[in-house]
This record gives structure tokens, sequence and C-alpha cells, in this order.
DNA sequence: AAGATTCCGGACAGAGGGTGCATTATCATA
DNA sequence: TATGATAATGCACCCTCTGTCCGGAATCTT
């Protein structure tokens, strides 16, 4: 018996997921109909309800397959790194290089014009790994743990958000060290008079030079 | 001759402003139709499209009227509160009780239910205010002006986000007492071994007790 | 090679979006 | 107060999009 997937569909989901990716790019997700993206992937009308629910399903189905590529990325990058419990930012570098190598696709899904449902998605992606990250480094519960991963998540999309619409030459480290650096320190660190910004406890200070091992 | 706006006119728009404010608490705004819109408001179609280009035009125009009243109640404020020129979160704490004095709109717009007009409504209304706030503390420019305003907006919102989601029953001191560690302090406030937290440059170790002044 | 299964695509009804025109109410003036 | 001018209103129309159904075709198993 066929276990599995045949090759028919196969083809037709995969030419879905491509004109799906091909029309956000021009048209964004909102203004997308479904009759756009059968009519880009070449594909009956009750073909595509016979796989998906609509659009949104559609675009969850592309988000799964991100978010285990993703989860893989992030556990071998892990590996790789030395030094994984001591800091709690640990995902990001990875991941503006990865915005870097595919500046389009992240354009389009963090800029608006992704939609709410792609921005939920990509925060549910993005709060795993955080709070991963996480729970190895904070022990304090002053402020709530899923407060915290929020904030940082938010801080992370903000970032991306501004990179790509206000100054997309930078490289991704410059990047990486201004969240970094507002993330870790927040105003404090450039507020009027400036400290010196040495921490005996953590390595936080450092992460300006660590950028240039990586990168 | 007639200077002012119709009282039809008037009307009908108040109208529909209510009508699109009550359906987005009961549907959101991704699934409101216009059929919905005008037939709540009991207004004729192209009555509506005389008025607004679409839904979207409708909530952009209230927002509009929001913006205004905003701008006002912080101005008011400014002249309140005797130390504007040192606190770069100086709006919050006035903005985290008028949430929660309307916590079912806000709840509505932010949510994710709003949609991505409305959040990005938000975020520009709040960019000035932040803005103002910031251009009158902050002097050093290692990190671009814009991304810092959108950081704290970023994090504002986020914040306001998870207290409706996870703990409504929060006072809103509380709230905004996170809020200004996490933006102030970052996360080395709390990471592994705790600072003492005084800093003599800044004033920004007192903001816990200064909220039990206010409330 | 042939039956069974699954997929594909054109057709159909239902709903919402945006526009034009005749009617009606309101405003300014004598 | 009456009247002409102006502006808002509501109904009807056409178009596009959505979601579903059924006949035809391709694929898999034996």
């Amino acid at each position: 018996m066929p276990r599995e997937i045949d090759r028919r569909a196969a083809r037709t989901r995969k030419a879905l997921h491509h004109a799906l990716l091909t029309l956000m790019l021009q048209k964004g997700y909102e203004a997308l109909s479904v009759q756009d993206i059968i009519d880009e992937a070449d594909v009956g009308r009750s073909t595509f309800y016979a796989h998906y629910t609509g659009k949104e399903d559609l675009l969850r189905s592309g988000f799964q397959m991100l978010r285990e590529e993703l989860r893989e990325a992030q556990s071998t990058a892990r590996e790789k790194a030395g030094v994984p419990h001591d800091d709690p930012l640990g995902f990001s570098a990875t991941m503006f290089e990865h915005a870097a190598r595919y500046a389009d696709h992240y354009r389009t899904m963090i800029g608006g014009r992704g939609g709410a449902v792609t921005e939920n998605e990509i925060r549910l992606i993005l709060s795993e790994v955080v709070r991963q990250e996480l729970s190895s480094t904070l022990q304090d519960d002053a402020i709530p743990r899923d407060f915290v991963v929020q904030f940082i998540v938010g801080a992370f999309l903000t970032a991306l958000n501004w990179w790509f619409e206000r100054k997309p030459g930078l490289p991704p480290s410059t990047v990486d060290a201004m969240f970094k650096s507002l993330v870790l320190d927040g105003l404090s660190s450039f507020s009027g008079g400036r400290r010196s910004g040495d921490h005996p406890t953590t390595n936080r200070g450092a992460h300006r030079s660590n950028l240039k091992d990586r990168g």
C-alpha cells in the first residue's frame, strides 16, 4: 500500500507553496486571493481545497516546514557554540545572518505585508527558541518568564524590521550588536551619562567583539 | 455658507464609528465586512462609500481623532509632571492607566484581532509620542534614534499585550514597573547575579517607588 | 494489463465589494 | 415662511471571490 505521499499531490503542494511565496513577494499576503494562487500555480480550484482549507492553511503549512528547519538549525548551532548556557541571546546572531541571506522573504513576512497570521506564526516560532535559550540562563523571577520571552521576541522583530526598512545595507553583525545592547543593557547604556560598562557577573559587555569572531 | 460639517454627515459618521467599534469588540476587525458595519449603523451602502473609501479608511479616520486626543493628553500630562526632561519613558504610566480604563478597546486593538492596519496605526501614534519624549533625554547616537524609538514602542506593546492576555488582574503600576525595568536596564538587572541597582547619573532605579506616589 | 483509488478541473450557487442614479432632507436667502 | 440650491441617502446593478460538486483522467496495486 502507498505509504508515501502521491507524487501528484506532492507536485501540487509544491506548486502551491511556490506560488504563494512568489505572489507574497509581489503583492503581500492580505491582498492575495485564492484565485491568484491557483492561477499562478496552474492548479484547479477544487484541487486547492482538497489540500488546504484556505490560503491561511496553506500559509501555516509552509511555516510548519520552516519551524522544523529552524529547530534543527538552532540545535546544530547550539552544539557548535561553546557557551550556550551563559548567553540568553545566542539565537540572534544566527537569525540575523539567516535573515540577511533570505532578505526578500523576511522582508515580506515581517514588514506588515505578511499579515497578522504570518507575524503571529513567526512570534510563536521565535518564542519557542527564546524560551529554550532563556531556560538555562535566567533564575530571577522578578518578572514573569513569559513576559521576558515576549519582550525579547518583540525586540528582535523590531530590530529586523528596522533593519530592512531603514538601513538595509548594514551588516548583520552590526544590527545584532545594537539589538543585544538594547536588550541586555536597555537604555541605561547610553542615556545621558554613560557608565563604564563592565559587569563581573555576566559577560554582556563582550558581545560586540564576539560578533567579529563569528562573522 | 456652511463652514461646519453638515449635521447629517456628522450623525452618519458618528454612527459608523460607533458601529465599527462595537463590532470590533465582538468579531474583530478582519472578520468584519462593510455590510456588517452599515447594517449595525443602519446606513445605506453608498452613504458609507460617500464618506469613506472602505472599512480601512473608516478605521484610520477613527485613529485620527484618537491621535489628536492623545497628543493633547500627553502635553497636559507633561505640564503636570515636574521632571519631563529626565525620564525617557514618562508616557508609559499614563498610557497603562488609560489602557486599564479602556481595557476592552485596547485588547481588541492590540491583541491581533485588530488587524495589521490597527497595529500599524497604533505604532505610528506611539512612535510620535516616544520620539518626542526621547528628543530631550538621549544624546548618544551610538544606536540610531529611530531604532530606539521602535524598540521602546515594541516593548510597550509587548507589555500591554502580555498584560491583557496573561495577567489581566495586575494593576497598571506593576506592569509599568516591569516595562520600565526591562527597557531601562534590560536583562542585566536580573540575569543570574543582580547588582544593587543604584545609578548616580540617572534616576532610573526609582521608578518602582515613583509609581506608588502617583497611584 | 486491469480494477480500484485518488487527484484534477470546469461548472455552479452564494456573498460581499464598489458605483450610478433618482429621491429626499437640509441649508441659505428673500 | 417659502423657495431654490446643495448635499446626503438608499436602492439597484455588475463584478470578483469563495467554497462545493461531479465527471474525467492519472496513478498505484495485483
